[in-house]
DNA sequence: ACGCCCTTGTGAAGGCATTCACAAAATCGA
DNA sequence: TCGATTTTGTGAATGCCTTCACAAGGGCGT
């Protein structure tokens, strides 16, 4: 996952305590991924108006195990009650104020293409408080096109646009060969958090913080596994059919590893 | 799947021989996750008409360090030459049968929305040995159109056709709400390989692998980090600026990695 | 008021993964 | 042929994450 920014702020520090909501032992990377799955959990018993959960429904809804969901929540310091389980509102505040979800985050698409126009229209985007500020393309055929009350930009503009519109947050949509040099120009416009579609392995100074979304990687995994399951389903053909009973999913962001234990 | 927990053949085998094609010592998840980046910094060097590449080199391209990279390549086997470094070719097809790629695989795509258009036409597929073998989509308006030279059919053939196409791995590209009902019905047709692109955590039998690729998960890592720096950025104003040197990308980043559970 | 029962929060243990650091191997020049 | 040089492969050390297991805490029924 992402770097290893977050042990920086190490340093020496005793029992400090922050200004307004800053958690303050530092939160595994582990974690703070999982708090987003916990956030999408949390906004579903909202809506089916349950008030309270406990760790063994929460983390079930989640697929993780329930020892893990409560070490996780205790990063953001005691919202549950013993006994009854977390109050689903509070704890879903807490996650979203950890996540830094309550200030509004400006956001910027680089490469508006089949994908930069899927994720243009992504709900899930507005939705979870990230604005699309702003939409960049290098093809004289596609700047000036509207796209979600938004124009799309020439890129030329691309840092005007960034410094004026403070966006925090750069999504990059486009091939490969353009991404490094899109990357450098996001960086030297200030930005310091990307999310980068394109299949390659953006250099960066270590205050940017780069997460990919890697398409080809994900599948070659998926095939690795699956190529494994062949193989051994080859050598134990003789053996009679091994279907599992239903077990929750193995929630995470990866593979499955199913859980051995 | 994957669980694995004999992690030292120590005492057991000592010369052990495999049967066909596969390698022998488990490899480790987080390993399998990255050989996809080797393997795609490796093309790049074949390209550049390169065929001797050093460990460090390689991990300079791919982002990691390099004691990592010769311990991953060490799980596939002594491909290396020391002094020397790996040859270029020798290796990329070793990772590639590692990963399963020389056997083509059939991928089923189910929801061929904004989302699905663009994965279906996306190169990355087809170029990796992955062989979109069929489109669903369950609106009426779309099944029947023809992309990329398939005709989109109706969910309702899913079963069938996914048997008769044989195919290995699914794409899940609908809305959340539809995705758990898709999945059980890739399941039940035989399916054990999933990408899941729906925002919903998947359940399945334990010897389904499904990965997920999670859009609001990863801005919202983003947005946890970022809010971190503003945080940071804040409390030290009156420190000068703290521009650090270049570094290679820190790499991984990913998905996921989340990955690895 | 008082236990009883339920569920959290967390030390401690155990597993993986990453990194270190170096002996072993292979090439090359003399 | 031999030693200098380079770079691999890998035990060992370190650190992070997960899982276990249970004491502490809180509500609720009587
Ligand atoms: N299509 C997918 O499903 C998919 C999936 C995973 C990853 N990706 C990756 O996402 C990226 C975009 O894929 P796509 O299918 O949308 O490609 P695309 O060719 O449809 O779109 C790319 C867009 O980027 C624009 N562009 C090119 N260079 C640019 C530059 N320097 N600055 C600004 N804009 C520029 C192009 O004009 C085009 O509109 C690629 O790197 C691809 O590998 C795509
Ligand atoms: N658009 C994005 O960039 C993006 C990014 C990340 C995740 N996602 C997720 O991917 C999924 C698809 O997003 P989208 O933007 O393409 O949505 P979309 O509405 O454009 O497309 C969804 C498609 O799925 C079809 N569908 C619905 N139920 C179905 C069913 N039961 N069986 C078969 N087909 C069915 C619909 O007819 C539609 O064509 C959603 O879950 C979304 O949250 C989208």
């Amino acid at each position: 996952m992402t770097a290893q920014d977050d042990q920086l702020d190490a340093v020496g520090v005793n029992a400090d305590q922050r200004s307004a909501a800053g958690a303050e032992r530092p939160i595994p990377d582990a974690t703070v991924a999982r708090l987003a799955v916990y956030l999408r959990a949390l906004s579903g018993l909202v809506e089916t108006g349950i008030a309270t959960v406990s760790s063994e429904s929460l983390a079930a809804a989640a697929g993780v195990n329930s020892a893990k969901l409560r070490k996780d929540l205790s990063y953001l310091g005691s919202y549950g009650v013993r006994g009854v389980g977390y109050d689903v509102a509070l704890l879903l505040e807490q996650i979203r104020a950890t996540l830094g979800l309550n200030e509004d985050r400006a956001v910027a698409l680089i490469g508006v293409g089949h994908l930069g126009q899927a994720l243009a229209g992504y709900a899930g985007f507005a939705t979870r408080g990230f604005q699309i500020a702003a939409l960049f393309d290098a093809d004289p055929a596609v700047v000036g096109s509207q796209l979600r009350g938004l124009r799309v930009l020439h890129v030329d503009l691309l840092e005007q646009v960034v410094r004026a519109e403070r966006v925090a947050i750069a999504v990059i949509a486009v091939p490969a060969a353009g991404a490094q040099d899109v990357c450098n120009r996001l960086v030297a416009a200030g930005v310091t958090s990307i999310l980068n579609f394109a299949p390659v392995v953006l250099a960066v100074p270590a205050h940017v913080d780069v997460r990919k979304v890697d398409l080809a990687a994900e599948m070659q995994i998926l095939s690795f596994h699956d190529s494994r399951k062949s193989a051994r389903a080859e050598d134990a053909q003789a053996r009679f059919s091994d279907e599992q009973p239903f077990r929750p999913g193995s929630g995470d962001a990866s593979v499955s590893m199913a859980a051995a234990k």
